[in-house]
DNA sequence: GCGCGTTACTAAAACGTGTTAGCAGGGTAG
DNA sequence: CTACCCTGCTAACACGTTTTAGTAACGCGC
């Protein structure tokens, strides 16, 4: 149990070189001439001694820590319904892992915003960072701005010069609604997957109505109500629909997660889906496939803008400027069965 | 854009001290006498410089980085799939960040163990772990033990030295599966939340032994299957045990999330929950609750697990020792509709 | 023999903090 | 008057790396 770190220095002092070559050798330093023979001393010293550098120091020399941070503005509450994460996560660790990066997690209360987007940036923790879900009203992230940290938006805050990685939200909500009016339904709800203030609720909302507007069918504001990320929202803003007078026969929740909670809802009003209410969700996340009936809906992909994110994060971080600075994936209707031709 | 960054010397300049003073007055340093105008001098030049210490210079000096690291052995795709870890980060970061600690990420591929636990471990750039799911063969976790940096398990590992938080998961098991019993059932099928590998499966498929023995049923391996995480597993396996000429009228799963899949194959085969199969499953994730039927399951604390896996690590860091080396937690059978009386 | 380039390395200066040892200056006890 | 302690501060080292600026040795053409 020798607890004694192993520094470069021990290493240099095994090998009979000087710290400065030990470095140059285990870094693979372009362009400098060291002999085979001492090469393979220092390697070999190294093994021998289990040497590990010290990420600390080598950070506080290079200034760069090797990190990327992931920034939610949720309260841990949501994070911990938030059955999206996992695949943000998913795709995140793996792009991550192959840059031989770091990645740090940071979850932003409201309150405290603008000062904890500067700490981080500025204290030098990481690199760089991947904004999650931004609120619209978000102060800090403005002042980020002004600030040169490489940072990536998932999602899209109207107005910001800074880059982005999203899907087109309203175009998505349009054609999940388009469906729906497909199949011959007219008077349709709509439950957005979170309050107004987070980027991404008005988007798919409007594209609820546009779909709406386009058929020639006026959009009911009573039809419409503001999920919060959770299935218990989900269920509370389906028993609002069903309470009040409007008819509906079919209904865009714009998040799966959302939608479990509705559907439970409209379960227990005695409502079937598809046969009594159709539903078209948003997301598509791991369990769309496997819940009843199997959930058609929009599948966003994850995995794919989370790497995309980081991508674009390391091209940032390296001073490249990213092909696009708003990058706009594809999203694609999934038709299962919970919906049905009227 | 004055993209300098700011010092402790560019403060210590400014409000005419020395650095090491700014060091005294800024950290709030016990027992050191410094007069209050100095104090005040001292704060306004930082604040007016909007001076933010360098963490990573802070971590040098100190050797202590003020971040713990959340280190998972799955690969990203069952990270991706994995509805359970929303809730333990949420527990978590709500507890590093009460603590002013970093949360790092970092899964952990089958090949690389080894030397990943230790290089995190001895780069220093976490003051310590919180291992989540380990394998029983994990050979790195092994070698951790040897070293010098703390860590907790969320989990047990038979015959580890390691510091744990858990739940009885032979007990909880045992408890499912025993109200099952009580309802009658006797042909009972069991799907198990991972491969055996895991180390949570054999005990909960044990715990489903332990139940059916003490009500006097030989346990049938052919009513017993490995899930695997993801939905897609459960499906899987109920499909074989649907397949085999073995009749059940209730079963056992170990995960949520695996019962979604089960559920699934279930209704396709054109079974009713609870009708035809009764159904318990393990973890009370979030969406338990909204599914159809709700689902009867075993609630596992996972903010609190999360919490006091955490707050046990800040102990260990803290070169405190923990009140007890294996903590567990109480588990509670919800019940719900997924059960009827034979 | 001189200048010059190449090879194989090293000494020393960063990086930005925390922290220990110590130093003036003044008060106080003996 | 001396010895000693307190107050309020600072100089200098430590942390472990990367990187810059060099140096000593050698070959080589002329």
């Amino acid at each position: 149990m020798k607890n004694k770190r192993v520094t470069s220095q021990d290493v240099a002092d095994l090998a009979g070189v000087s710290r400065t070559t030990v470095s140059l050798v285990l870094n693979d330093v372009e362009g400098i001439h060291i002999s085979p023979e001492t090469r393979q001393k220092v390697r070999d010293a190294a093994d021998k001694l289990g040497y590990i550098p010290n990420a600390t120091a080598r950070a506080l020399a290079t200034r760069q820590a090797r990190a990327i941070g992931l920034v939610m503005t949720r309260s841990p509450h949501h994070i911990a319904s938030d059955t999206f994460l996992p695949q943000i996560l998913g795709g995140l660790l793996d792009t991550v892992k192959q840059h031989k990066l770091r990645l740090l997690i940071e979850s932003v209360d409201a309150e405290h915003q603008d000062r904890v987007y500067l700490e981080l940036a500025r204290a030098k923790h990481i690199d760089g960072m991947i904004l999650l879900t931004p609120r619209i009203d978000d102060a800090g992230l403005r002042k980020l701005e002004e600030v040169e940290i490489p940072s990536v938006l998932m999602g899209k805050l109207t107005d910001s010069s800074l880059f982005s990685v999203d899907v087109n939200n309203r175009l998505a909500a349009r054609k999940a609604t388009q469906y729906l009016i497909e199949l011959g339904h007219t008077k349709i709800a709509c439950i957005s997957n979170a309050r107004p203030s987070y980027s991404a609720a008005p988007d798919r909302v409007l594209g609820y109505k546009d779909a709406l507007i386009a058929a020639g069918i006026s959009p009911d504001s009573d039809l419409i109500q503001y999920g919060d990320f959770d299935p218990q929202s989900g269920f509370a803003s389906m028993q609002a629909l069903l309470a009040s007078e409007k008819k509906f026969t079919a209904v865009f929740v714009a998040s799966d997660n959302v939608a479990m909670g509705a559907k439970s809802a409209l379960r227990q009003a005695g409502l079937r889906i598809p046969d009594d209410i159709s539903i078209v969700g948003f997301d598509d996340i791991p369990w769309a496939k496997y819940s009843d009936p199997p959930l058609t809906t929009v599948r966003l992909p994850a995995q794919e803008l989370a790497s995309e994110a980081c991508l674009m994060l390391l091209d940032l971080m390296q001073g490249l400027e990213p092909e696009m600075q708003h990058l706009v994936l594809d999203t694609e209707l999934v038709v299962r069965k919970s919906c049905r031709r009227l």
